[in-house]
DNA sequence: TCTAACCTTTACGTAAACGGCAATCTTCGC
DNA sequence: GCGAAGATTGCCGTTTACGTAAAGGTTAGA
């Protein structure tokens, strides 16, 4: 019909996936065992065939696992709401009804919210140790700057009893 | 000598410890076994004892655990530069020497920047995927918005070739 | 068409981070 | 001074997140 238009990008197997995302095959048939991933599709002789989707939700789980530490169920669960989102393209692309359509979008939102309000937490957390580290780095300064003025220590305070 | 100076705070056995931080005693021994931690003392029949700057490490290997989501070994680089920290603190009691003072603090500062640095690295990367949800989000949301309006889907681009 | 490179499933192995016994002390209140 | 509650070391078991090898089928190029 066409010749250039290549509507399908090319599917790529496992070991081009692996080296281009820095992972392993055993990881990436481990993530779908653990069912964190589905790949597009198989060839004639059973090869996994993964499309960019595909790659996208491994970079994704990756920084997931990498980046932020969460553990393959944790990263589960966030996927869930991924697996969803995904999904809802579909049935996005398959109705025309304005209201069912935008029920599915609205749904994907609250989906990335929830994701967005798990990495919040986590970072949240991170800076209240970022803080109290703070707290000892001036506590430190404070005492650096006595000895400097050859003072005494005057009993830099260390949480004891008033 | 002086009755109303409780200058040793009452040291704790494991299980107090452990209940007081939501830990296991066993978890507790495994952490000393890694050498993340060395109680205190022992008591005359060799039960282990802690003292509050114990716990304060518990605190914050759990920290680092449930909130940061670092594994052991990673705990145990950080805490390398915190028991440092801990040990100046026992030099720098036992000298008078300013110049050898200002050297023990300036050094446990550098310490406690390269936590926060560490810290601040992961912040960076958590903060980066947010990002990239938001962008999902607002991709998202104009696409409600074309419904809303009984608007076109306009093929909103997926990252395909130009 | 043949073969080297790649893939498949199956299955056993491992390091990390504990859980959970057993057998044996210690502590402490009555 | 005794008995229950709690601690000690030692050791084997478990889950997670893969590594690795075996036995065989698939693909693509010369």
């Amino acid at each position: 019909m066409n010749p250039t238009a290549p509507t399908q990008p090319r599917l790529l197997r496992i070991q081009e996936v692996a080296s281009e995302l820095g992972l392993t095959t055993r990881t990436i048939r481990y993530y779908e065992e653990l069912g964190l991933l589905k790949p597009v599709a198989r060839s004639e002789g059973d090869y996994r065939l993964f499309d960019p989707d595909d790659l996208e939700r491994l970079r994704f789980i990756k920084g997931l696992r990498d980046d932020a530490g969460f553990s393959l169920a944790e990263i589960g669960q966030l996927l869930d709401d991924e697996t969803v989102r995904t999904r809802n393209r579909a049935r996005f692309r398959a109705t025309a009804d304005p209201a069912e359509r935008r029920a599915i979008v609205a749904d994907a939102i609250g989906r990335v919210d929830r994701q967005v309000a798990s990495l919040r937490r986590k970072v949240e957390r991170l800076e209240k140790m970022i803080d109290e580290a703070g707290d000892r780095r001036r506590h430190l300064e404070s005492h650096l700057a006595d000895i400097e003025a050859g003072r005494e220590p005057a009993d830099h305070d260390h949480g004891g009893t008033p």
